[in-house]
DNA sequence: AATATATATTAGGTTAGCCTAATTTTTAAA
DNA sequence: TTTAAAAATTAGGCTAACCTAATATATATT
């Protein structure tokens, strides 16, 4: 529990650099994911890296050291096994788990965690599709790309979201598509990328563009044109 | 998880009023609860009570308000629920629940809490044997007395202990005591108070005062004249 | 290149929570 | 009741995390 602070810059450097991908990762940029101000942030680096979690100068921007590295790793496992066990074990929904586990994933007890990791089997990903890292920080591997990249007859299986807000979840309620459910792409309309899908719950979907590019899936036709 | 500063002054409060049945509670006391100098309190003494959380004047002490009360009490509440979770669902011994409940409860999740005590079939009392109150503050009831109160004959039940540190958790699961065991005092011994008790595990044992006092029991011999 | 815009950085300020040292009250004991 | 010991209080400091305003430095855009 101690150090709360430390976890939430140093999750929020990871995110930027290895989830978002970015190739510099700026004070500012860090200030907008935690909703401060830049100036808070510089403040913090200073302490950050004296405590040797990372490295700033202004033509490379924040890169996280080894040990910055294995702290973020970790608060990420906690809060995705957290996740997990709240919705298997607990009855949370995809969209209340998030915040829960915002909570929980600074409660710093091996036994705890390890022991909820257990009981829930072990699992690779939680209910976004996300993978949880072993306890060496090593994520599983999975061969899961984006909706969008799909092509016309892929036998796709969602599992996972780029988005986790609240609004984005709930509207794939709404259309009944919900993690593990599996479509065959039916059509994709050139002009603005829309994708239509099916199978035998629900006749027809459309998707927008903007939808696909946030809905990870793992095409499972053998041999398809997709890879 | 905000506001643990303020979770662990009311509940150190509350504690010292409530469990260990201070008359007064002065800041000094206080300061020793948590481990900190007397300045610090009187300074946090100010804001919790122009925040009606308490009053404070030499005469009478410290005093919860309503609110105050209302606050503690859900500390100490979520406190137990995660304790039993940890002890029944979790497999924690008696020793290790309190380090991880001291974290767990300041997560302030309704429905997170609501939940894992619906999981648990609503219980009264924490592994400690411990009251649980409900959601509206109210503890539940129960005949526990001290063991050093009991009586030659006595049939004990054990409900609960009074200390909750691990060097007494540990000689009490030594010596085999543990909660829900039955036993009969076989003797008293009048010149240090020391009670010697038995059950079919056990053949025999011997136990200080300074022991007994810490140990809550139910007896359950019928009209037995230690009530 | 000149100007506008965005970013980074510095300076100085705030609040919460803690601390030590010094002072004032109380309480207890000789 | 005078002295000693304990408790309460005040004063002044410190660190962590924030902030705003101002300045400096890049980056873009005419």
């Amino acid at each position: 529990m101690n150090n709360i602070t430390d976890d939430n810059y140093l999750k929020a450097i990871y995110h930027l650099r290895y989830s978002e991908k970015r190739q510099l990762v700026s004070p500012t940029m860090l200030a907008n994911e935690l909703l401060i101000k830049p100036p808070s942030v510089l403040e913090k680096l200073k302490s950050l890296s004296t405590r040797k979690y990372l490295t700033y100068d202004k033509e490379s921007g924040i890169i996280l050291s080894k040990v910055g590295i294995e702290i973020a790793i970790n608060v990420i496992r906690r809060h995705r096994i957290w996740e997990t066990y709240l919705h298997k074990h607990l009855g949370f929904n995809w969209s209340e788990v998030h915040a829960a586990a915002e909570d929980l994933e600074h409660v710093r007890n091996e036994k705890l965690i390890d022991k909820i990791f257990e009981v829930l089997g072990n699992p690779e990903f939680d209910p976004h599709g996300d993978p949880i890292p072993n306890k060496q920080g090593v994520f599983p591997k999975s061969d899961r790309k984006l909706l969008s990249s799909s092509i016309i007859g892929c036998k796709v299986i969602i599992v996972g979201v780029n988005e986790h807000s609240d609004s984005f979840l709930k509207y794939l309620s709404e259309i009944n598509l919900n993690l593990n459910d599996k479509f065959t792409i039916q059509k994709i309309i050139e002009y603005d990328g829309s994708i239509q899908l099916k199978n035998r719950k629900i006749e027809f979907v459309q998707i927008s563009k903007l939808i696909a590019d946030k809905i990870m899936v793992r095409c499972e036709k053998a041999n398809c044109d997709c890879k």
